[in-house]
DNA sequence: TACCAGGTCCTCG
DNA sequence: CGAGGACATGGT
């Protein structure tokens, strides 16, 4: 099937992205690796890079998140309790820092009055009502959401962000919406969280790398496939 | 220099 | 609903 064999050639092309990137113990920045088991606190910090990263390049979130993991403030009870403007300063360089300073402090609310703080708990739910509540909280939505229930809570959901429906729009499912273009995926692909999360990643990669705004069709690991100026 | 980056919310028509 | 503006830093 179509889709599968785009995957294969991305994958063999660049190789496992091994996302997402969190921070080991020890250490605060964080890193791309195979990883047998998240840590709470890694879920946790992931659920925050995917608010920080919100149309934003991903090395400026680095930066924020590595000030975060220096002030030990991976965690839902001190996000809460810190002073906005302070939690702001921090995350400075991650771009729209009072907004995101708020989303931070909405979301470690919310998960601390509504789960006494327990992400594992909140992430016991089905992908269909984790998706809902997720999409309650300000500041989240329908990427943020599906980021955070593929990457965190590691159950199957296909993300879809700009580079998907850039890239796709181009090889030449022009789908209208998040959901049409999601259930592309959803519906001609197994259900499986680690094919899922390398997807979406290798789909990041060839975004950013070859099907740039100018893309660089002649190196293009997916070109025949593409029916992009054809 | 201007554009772009792993979006979301709010306001209007 | 769907379009359009606001939010902001850092890299090329």
């Amino acid at each position: 099937m179509q889709l599968l064999k785009i995957y294969n050639k991305l994958l063999n092309y660049f190789g496992p992205q091994n996302w997402w990137p969190v921070t080991n113990q020890g250490s605060i920045k964080p890193t791309y690796e195979h990883r047998e088991k998240l840590t709470e606190r890694q879920k946790l910090e992931i659920c925050i890079g995917a608010i920080l990263t919100q149309n934003t390049a991903w090395k400026n979130v680095e930066i924020a998140i590595e000030n975060l993991n220096k002030e030990n403030l991976i965690d839902i009870r001190k996000l809460k309790k810190i002073d906005k403007k302070k939690l702001a300063r921090l995350i400075k360089s991650a771009g729209y820092y009072n907004q995101k300073a708020i989303k931070l402090k909405t979301f470690a609310k919310y998960i601390a009055e509504n789960y006494k703080g327990n992400l594992k708990e909140f992430f016991k739910k089905d992908i269909e009502k984790l998706r809902e509540e997720l999409l309650t909280i300000k500041g989240v939505g329908k990427e943020t959401a599906d980021s955070i229930i593929l990457y965190a809570a590691e159950k199957p959901i296909f993300v879809v962000d700009a580079y998907t429906k850039r890239i796709f729009d181009r090889i030449g499912y022009k789908e209208e919406t998040y959901e049409q273009l999601q259930n592309l995926f959803m519906e001609n692909l197994e259900k499986d969280t680690k094919l899922f999360n390398e997807y979406h990643a290798l789909l990041v990669e060839l975004g950013k790398k070859i099907c740039k705004t100018k893309p660089l069709c002649d190196k293009c690991p997916v070109k025949e496939e593409c029916s992009y100026e054809k």
